[in-house]
Parts: structure tokens; sequence; C-alpha cells
DNA sequence: CCATAACTGCGATCGACGTTCGCAGTTTCT
DNA sequence: AGAAACTGCGAACGTCGATCGCAGTTATGG
């Protein structure tokens, strides 16, 4: 079992969607395409969480079996990968660089966080590791380019980009945190906390917890902040 | 259906296992503990990953059948929340605190991170709003003891926690992609990203991906710049 | 021009999952 | 002693991702 030899027809070694083609040359017009597939799931995800994306749930709202989704995606893997390229597809990429990598860094990041709070999914997609599409691709490539004057090796820099990923999803949790309804569970789990603070235990959790002050724009100046601790000076 | 007012019985109001009591004072003797579950779910996720930790994959290590977990534990869910906090409490908070919070904290950040090492579903858990047990709690009430003298309100105190801790999840992923075998999915993206690059755009990437040099204990480093930022003086 | 190969949609089905119900047996409280 | 609160757990439900195989469709090669 497992990986074959070379001699029978090669088991279906593992492609990333973007490997593999849409369509074969031969058979009868497909009725649907990843296009679609992937707007419906991005659709049923906006409105429902990700968890319902599921093969059925897709198939359903397009009005077919669920075995015929794995004509145009390998799996539900694949429509994970290709929500989240789209996604990032709508971060502008056309705004110009100043030539200063810290707020070049920290406005890209702000855009990207109103990805995430426009499709509040995408901080609950596991993230495997290099889950990069074309346009996470370009992404990529234009936060290096805002980079480009820093001496620094690469490594380093595209560690850089995975952490200001990183701080947007924490950032955007925490606003969707305060906007959505509490779901029952951190209701209870907020309950916990304060019946255990009261206790007296934990003196400096009950102090923070006492002088909590409203603070709302405190991305910007956090991403700075850190981007500057990061990123040495251009030379 | 949902929520029911005082009259009826209450319909099982959600609550956090902490605030759950064990064991009720009538019945028979119970065969097993909720100490045990945790300890097989995990022996479970360090060796094959948190995907082999369901109800009925632990129900038969123990020699039951699923539903009988349901006795020690209301859902899956509260077993994550069991592990999650076993694990948390495997980091040393006696340490005594230097009073200097920036070194205090990236130590504190580095013993944390050994345990994602040592534990790597830990990163995998989906990090719900506020799970936070016993041990999570202590934990955090060591990281505000180690901020107690710094001039800032209660609730940025705590979103620098939570920063940190997402940066710990970063670094330990990049620190486990690095050491664990290609599942063949991250090879095909590999592939894919190395084939794209290759076709001349995304000149950044490239270079990046060229001059990639091993550079290995960037994690206290980064960590002790990163609270510089956040963290203003001792006053 | 037709046989062959490559494709299409998709019903049926598999195995695994989380969770609930109900029942028989056990222990404690009043 | 009787009621009440518990215990373990077999059986079942609904949902999930995924595979297989078949009938129909289209392009290609001789």
């Amino acid at each position: 079992m497992g990986t074959e030899e070379a001699g029978g027809p090669v088991a279906q070694e593992p492609v990333t969607v973007w490997a593999r083609p849409e369509r074969g040359a031969r058979g009868p017009a497909a009725v649907h395409s990843r296009a679609e597939l992937t707007t419906v799931a991005v659709q049923l995800a906006d409105e429902s969480g990700l968890s319902a994306v599921s093969m059925r749930h897709v198939a359903r709202v397009l009005g077919t079996g669920p075995a015929s989704l794995y004509r145009y995606v390998s799996g539900r893997d694949d429509l994970l990968d290709l929500m989240a390229d789209a996604v990032t597809g709508e971060i502008d990429l056309d705004v110009p660089l100043s030539g200063d990598p810290v707020p070049d860094l920290a406005a890209l990041a702000v855009r990207t966080k109103a990805v995430h709070l426009r499709h509040p999914w995408l901080s609950d997609i596991p993230p495997e590791p290099l889950r990069l599409g074309p346009r996470g691709l370009n992404y990529l490539e234009y936060a290096l380019r805002a980079m480009a004057g820093v001496p620094l090796p690469g490594g380093t820099k595209m560690e850089i980009v995975a952490l200001m990923n990183a701080l947007v999803t924490q950032f955007a949790r925490a606003e969707l945190r305060g906007g959505g309804a509490d779901t029952g569970r951190q209701a209870a789990q907020a309950a916990y906390l304060n019946e255990t603070v009261a206790r007296g235990d934990h003196p400096h959790v009950a102090a923070a917890l006492a002088d909590r002050t409203e603070t709302e724009p405190v991305f910007d100046r956090t991403m700075r902040r850190v981007l500057t601790g990061l990123v040495p000076p251009t030379q």
C-alpha cells in the first residue's frame, strides 16, 4: 500500500489545486467551475461560518450531489485553499509603496485585517504550512517588495510577514469577539473567570480586569511598534 | 426551543468543565476520572496528532464505549479544554521575576514554546475566545505580575499576553515544520511555489527564497524586540 | 468514420465522527 | 425502606469526507 514505484499508473500523487488543470480536453462541458464552487463556499462561510462549508452543503446549494464536486476539487482542503486565496485577492496591492518599510507594512496589515473582519471564517481556517495560492503569492511579493531595501536575510523577511499575519489574525479575532453575540460557551467561560478571580487569588488578573479602559485604535500603533522592533532601518 | 425561562427544569445551560463538579454525591464510584481521560487524550495527541483525539478513540483506549465519556465530560470541547490546561500546567511558574518585564516575559515565552514543541497539537486547538482553565489562569497571573510596574491599562496588558502567545505559536509551528517529514501535501505546495516562482514574476519572493540562511536562535531576540516595542519602561 | 480514450454527472455506499436516549444496576440521602 | 441521584453503556441518529462504478458525452488518432 502507499506509494507505488514506477510501473503501474501512479496512484494520484497529491498535487495542489493550483497545479492541477481545471478541466481536461475530452469530455462534455462542465456544468460548474472552480470559481463557482469558491463563490458559493465563501458565501456560505460568510453567512454561517466555516463549519457550514461542507461538501454536501455546497453541493446542495449548487443543486447537485456531493460526489460531483470531486470533479472540480480533490477534497475539502482544496476548497479551503480556493476560499483563502479568493479573499486574499480582495487585498488591494496597487497601493504604491513609500519605500519606508514600517508604514508600508502597517498599511498592508490594516487592509489585511479588513478582509479578516469581512470574512471572519478566515481566522478559523487551519493554518497549513504554506497555504499559498496565486493571490497569496502576489501578497507575499508585495510585502517583500516593501522590505526590498532592508538588510535582512530572506528567511527572516518571510518570518516577519508570517508574524505580521499572525498579529492581524489575533487582532481581528479580538475585534470580532467584541461585536459578536456571546455563544453561551464564552459566557460560561467568562462566568467561571469572574467567579474564580473573585475568590481572591490572582490579584493581578483581577486588577487587569478592573481597569479595562476601551482603547480603540491600537492596532495601527501596535503594528508599527512591533515592526519597528523587527525591521532594521534601511541603509 | 432554546433558552427556557424559569419554571421548568433548566435545559442544561452550558457551563465550563471547570465550573461543573467532577462527581455527584449519590451514585456508584466512577471507574475513570477526568484526569485519566485527559492523560489518555494528551498521549493520543502526542503520538498521532489532535485528530486522533476522538471520543471513540479515547473510549477504546479506556476500554469502554463512547457514551461513557459523557459522564465525565460534556463533549469533545471539554476534553480539549482539559488537555490545553493540563499542558499549560507544565510551564514552570516558580521562576522568580527580576522585575524587568521584557526579559521576564521573554523567558516565560521560551518556556511556553518548549511546551508547544513537546505537544505540537497545542497549536492545532481551535483558539476559542477565553479557553482559560485553572492552570491558564495561573499563567496569566504570572505574566501580569511580570508587568506589575508597567503603566499600561489592564486590557492592553492582556492583549500583550495574547500577542505574546500568538508569537510563540507562530515560532513553534515554524520550528516544527523544519523537523517534521513532509506530508506530501506541503511537498506539493512547495513544488507549486518553486514552479511558479521560476516563471519569473515575483522576483522578490525568488530572492527571499534564494538567500535563506539558517538563522537559529532568533526566537529570544525577536521576542525581546517585540516586547521592547510594546512595553513602556517601568517608571 | 469509427473505435478508443478521456472526460462528465452522480446514485449508492463506506467508515468515522459527535452526540443523545433509555435502561439496568448502584449508592446515598431522608 | 423508598426516593433520588448517580453509574456504565448498547443502540441509534444525523452528518461528515470520500470512493466506486456506471451511463452518457466529447475529442482524438488511425
